[in-house]
DNA sequence: TTTTTTTGTGCAATCGTTTGAACATGTCAA
DNA sequence: TTGACATGTTCAAACGATTGCACAAAAAAA
């Protein structure tokens, strides 16, 4: 007994027989005897043989592995995209490779190379901050590679995009607001470069234009890294002084959110009476904060499902990039919650 | 030019020699004349050859990757541990295959098959709640299989684990809320078969017992989901009632306990002034909500480094299962915020 | 000039599996 | 007795790369 599993050959060797035929008995092929079949199938059984999945790899050119690529494991949101992913793709038999870039583009790159040496069947990505330029992706694109974009989504022709409604989910938040008595609201905005920034950032001006309020260029301030901290600075700085201060706050996620109610509690604004707040992504701890924060939820887990459902069709030719249309939107759902609503 | 990626074969055709001197040229080996080196390295750049990853873990019976399994990938702590592996993995030129439990024994199971299938160089494992009999694991490491499990550790022996202080971690929590002046002390514990919830009660009993206090068998409630809506349940039924009503609670993690402070606030207690509240795990929210809940931080980030570095050592040899000491324990650390601080 | 040494390449097997084609062997009909 | 056919099995190439060994040609030593 070898160290180590036991091969076809192993079990033709005892057997006496060749490893076609034990290649064959395994898969039930028409042409082979039942009583090889069965001892085949017995001795397998017995040597508890398990076909070597990097052998199967290369003769058939398939892996049955795909790979996701994403900014942080650590997101909430990323997470239960991951969580979906796994799950369609556990289903199907494919296996899931991670790599997570630290929003870092070097790291994006390499992790592209590594995916594609490894003959991953399929890629999902969601880019990094850094990414402003597509070629590695585009690379992939040419060649036919099955790709699938998600969240985050380049300004590219010809790509598969799964995304929620920022724009609808932006204008519905801010509308809300509008509707509880709330006329200067502030927005805490995303990376510049990212789709999903643009498309909130312009979900909220139509929602303050169609509710006939001018916007002011300086309540739109950027939170790039969208952690706690930037948004304390940014908000204290903001609300510190009395003189025609905000009175609500649209964020771009709720981490800022949730900093931006830590510096309003600091500075004894209360919430919502003088300062309404919603946030987006319905992270965990949203429902749990206090007062509990309304967002915009963005169903992460049927994002990373149907991406993957859409990926493994790709690769299984069941259809092609054309086949679908470009960007699959799902819908986002307002929670309206305490922090926004004006007793 | 085939569709698809060139290989060492379509260079030693173009070139008109053998693959094998394309193999040695690409790796500087010596006795290939520099003329030759530099016009295998010049097409190669051309042709974007990349090395063909399968073909070398089948030929290397080295697939320079590791699998991950745990329960959940949107539980925090998991995903900080994840960050921290697909560090160390990526620092190492490793990739990282995830799979997901679900807290799921079956699919604990096939994660494990599919694994070997795909011949992966070791694995790291955190075992599903469901998880009592760990035969599919024994297997492993009978064969010599590196595995180093972390966070929920097995009944095994000659097994490499990495984990917390958790009884450490309990013990602090519980002795600070002493020193508060708490002493009707309740647990909310976790999951009875898995070793840190029976670390983290020996912690609660132990911090009691030294502190002088006879600990109450009824302030043992097993939350095995660690749900907020299961813990929220329980923390109703046990402070309903004013007569002999406990003063503080120490939670398996800080979502059990976010839930108990959800449930206390819905009765009118008030924390910390009527009841203390000390989670465990710092998720990311716990500083974020109203009070900012004490709790024993884990280092997640540092597991999931230390695990894969040992992990990485045992593939190369470096050393063997006997080598390390079987337990790699963590500290942890006591983060006192409000929800604990009598004023 | 012959022998030895060095230098540069190629051959072929190997990793584990699949698969088209070829090959025995047996059965049956003419 | 011969040919036609079915049945069960094996051969060998292929996937892409590595590597011990053999071998040819050129250079150096005798």
């Amino acid at each position: 007994m070898k160290p180590g599993q036991a091969t076809i050959k192993d079990i033709a060797k005892e057997l006496n027989v060749s490893t076609s035929t034990v290649s064959r008995a395994l898969k039930d092929y028409p042409g082979i005897s039942d009583k090889t079949k069965r001892k085949v199938k017995e001795l397998a059984e017995k040597l508890k043989y398990r076909p070597n999945a990097v052998a199967l790899s290369l003769r058939k050119s398939k892996s049955y592995t795909i790979g996701v690529i994403i900014p942080e494991v650590v997101h909430f949101f990323f997470s239960t995209v991951i969580s979906g992913v796994e799950e369609v793709a556990f289903a199907n038999g494919y296996n899931v490779i991670l790599c997570q870039t630290n929003e870092k583009l070097n790291r994006e790159k390499s992790s592209v190379e590594t995916m594609l040496s490894n003959q991953i069947d399929g890629v999902l990505v969601s880019f990094s901050r850094e990414t402003t330029n597509f070629e590695h992706f585009q690379k992939m694109i040419d060649y036919g590679f099955p790709i699938v974009f998600f969240d985050r989504i380049p300004d590219l022709e010809n790509t598969i995009n799964v995304t929620v409604n920022d724009y609808q989910g932006a204008y519905d938040a801010v509308k809300h607001l509008v509707d509880q008595g709330f006329k200067k609201i502030v927005h805490l905005s995303g990376p510049e470069n990212l789709t999903i920034s643009k498309q909130r950032k312009k979900g909220y001006l139509d929602a303050l234009r169609d509710s006939g309020i001018d916007a002011n260029p300086d309540w739109i301030l950027e939170c790039p890294y969208g952690t706690e901290k930037e948004s304390i600075l940014i908000t204290t700085e903001l609300f510190k002084n009395n003189e025609n201060r905000p009175d609500a706050i649209f964020a771009h996620h709720d981490i800022v959110a949730a900093g931006a109610m830590m510096a309003l509690k600091a500075l004894d604004l209360k919430i919502p009476e003088d300062v309404g707040v919603v946030g987006f992504s319905n992270w965990q701890f949203s429902s749990m904060i206090d007062p509990p924060l309304s967002t915009v939820a963005q169903p992460g887990f049927q994002i990373g499902e149907t991406a993957t459902k859409i990926l493994l069709d790709l690769i299984n030719k069941k259809s092609n990039m054309e086949s679908f249309s470009q960007n699959i939107v799902l819908d986002t759902e307002l929670l309206i919650r305490k922090s926004s609503v004006k007793v």
